[in-house]
DNA sequence: TATGAATGAGCTTTCATTCAT
DNA sequence: TATGAATGAAAGCTCATTCAT
């Protein structure tokens, strides 16, 4: 009982809150940051802009960041980890191999449109030719099984003679990915350029099923379908 | 003859040579500036950087470009320029449809590779939400015409039954350009997640015949081809 | 016996250890700064880089002394201190007058070559006009009796007829300060400019047999020696 | 004549003129320098001092020496450079040793009194293990031939048997350059624990005819004084 | 007593840009 | 046409210091 009341003693409440608090900040700058990188980038994003946006002030941010590069790095981090986990709670029913392809386009397609940040600061990142990703040894970890959704589903596909043998699942993953990323990644100059708009949830309907379509035809065994 | 002497005279043939110089002098610094900003984007791209390396002084960017925004816009312009000039002087054989499709997809790919500060300056243009594109009227021109290799060849395949009359030019357009471009824009990440060599020529290829066969499985009549 | 138990109740005894603990934080931050001015004088000296060297905190720091400024002053204080104590545990044979002036000397030097700090901060400390001896009433007690050892040997000297009465020992001292001194506080200049090591052991033997000749030749009466 | 005015042509003249305007914008910073570095160390002293104590701007030191470090070379540099001009300036009269050796001593003392930033800076450099003197081959050219002053004198002496010859003109240097160093060098700290102004002149003239004195004697065969 | 969290002022440095010739 | 010199604004970052528990 008394360990008790030290277990719960105001030292230890005292510490709680404050580094609650702390943690808050330092998430709230986080997320500034994934905001601001997104918009400007990592050479356009000002360090001031986050700490205002995370109204909190630029000494914080070296204070749980160092510097402008480690921010970044951690923003990276973080967008990777959120894919990451989104993609974790997919729950796809590996008795219908062809419905969980189109369930993992149709994901990845959702995912990118309604996570603009995670593409614009992924282009970022390849701009400066993965120099930051590089780095990380956090990063390689976080995203080691990248085709973890998808490579069941294609090989039941395959096991049940419904996809073709003669695809690799790393093709796959790629080919959906370029379908789904290439759309939002250049939407702006694509929308200057084909005079179409690409926010549109018309064209991008239209569009989710064309690239259904083309991931299917890519895979399935001519005459199955 | 004296006096044609005087009409050749050294000013006018000073200017003559001038204006040659001051020709080249632009061209090195619009080199120079697609160089860096495809290095270090808009933002990161620095003015003394972008001088240095055309052998010229900052003064003579503002000379002759106004400023970094104006500079930057000449920039995409010759590289949309260098672009569709490529595309015109693809010749395809319209009697074969399938072929010369293949042959866009194949000319495509082997654009983006061999231009990384095309794929790279225009991530940065998407990542400012196509800002500078916008702006200019030239651009829109420039580009006016986007699909005038595709359409032909389509339509030809589509007339001989070969091409499903369900599939737009558009969506073919996009298809083959997300294969293609993502491939290389996201090549640094891509590289690092999936630890594959994406500069590597073997990939490459085998990356080119898989985006060739789903392109044309995507298009091609089922029990045709 | 049980009162007296209880007056030397654990919050009596833990005061004391308490106490005893602070008054060891205390010292290892001031040992710290001593450190860290000597290295980086008061303007480069970082209230961090003590707190870390003294395995502490900054803020511990601002909670024993204030300051940096006031943390500065003790450290000056200190080793004035240091100064003086050693000079006082000088015993010095005042019936061999020559002896112990030659004593002094060596003394003197010693001291300076042991404790570069004291040089070094004193020299930051002149940097700045001493500004910070001014403010403290201690320190201009602390070194009351600059001349305490030497003044009765020096004295001794002159009764016996062996030390000129025309050297004044303000004199004699700042010429024993003043050939010591230098040696340490401009050596890395001099070993720079002069090509030659003061740091090793020869070249400082050499020069204190030098220095005595000297400070002998300046009060021996001639032909006395 | 043609010849001559092209030479003398606008362009040449202009360009001179905002050559020689640069050079002073330069020399004005150079300036500033030496005094801020003198009054607040290295450390302590500020770009933005720097510059408005030169009427020009903070950027300008960037344009001129590149950074903080590189300008208190310079500074370093320069009041090497003017020490030994001066030095080199003095006019001995080899034909009598005894009183040119005093004219040396008067002079390093008149020299230090005079320029107390000579010192001050000399002492910020000791302070910090002469780093930058380390760097600069310019600097230990400068001061090549430190004793070229005093060696011909000294030789003059010993060879005219008025000097001892066991005493190396390295020592005498570094004797005479102690005995008026430090006094100007920690006439602070002195001033204070001495309760002794060390800026009157009575006080430094009876200092220089004891240092005289006492150099001197130090180098005198016993019996010829 | 001790310490993480927070802050504002100010530091060095860089940037795009303009001036003057 | 060309170029060194100059500039103000703002960038990233560090500093000594204080708050809150």
């Amino acid at each position: 009982m008394a360990s008790d009341n030290i277990s719960d003693s105001p030292q230890v409440v005292r510490t709680g809150k404050r580094a609650q608090q702390a943690r808050e900040t330092r998430e709230k700058i986080l997320k500034a940051a994934v905001k601001v990188f997104a918009e400007d980038g990592f050479s356009g994003g000002r360090i001031d802009r986050i700490s205002k946006e995370a109204d909190s002030n630029d000494r914080m941010i070296y204070y749980y960041f160092g510097n402008k590069e480690k921010l970044f790095l951690e923003v990276l981090e973080s967008i990777y980890l959120a894919f990451n986990e989104a993609e974790r709670r997919l729950d796809l029913d590996l008795s219908d191999p062809v419905e969980a392809l189109k369930g993992i386009v149709r994901f990845t397609f959702a995912y990118y449109l309604a996570h603009p940040e995670f593409v614009a600061i992924l282009n970022d990142e390849n701009l400066h030719r993965g120099r930051h990703s590089r780095q990380s040894n956090n990063i390689q970890n976080i995203s080691g099984d990248i085709q973890s959704n998808l490579k069941p589903v294609f090989e039941e596909g395959q096991k049940r003679g419904l996809f073709r043998p003669d695809v690799s699942v790393r093709n796959l993953y790629l080919t959906i990915s370029a379908l789904t990323y290439f759309y939002c990644s250049n939407q702006h100059t694509l929308t200057i350029f084909m005079n179409q708009d690409f926010k549109s949830p018309e064209f991008q309907s239209q569009w989710l099923n064309h690239i259904i379509d083309v991931t299917l035809n890519s895979v399935m065994i001519r005459g199955e379908s």
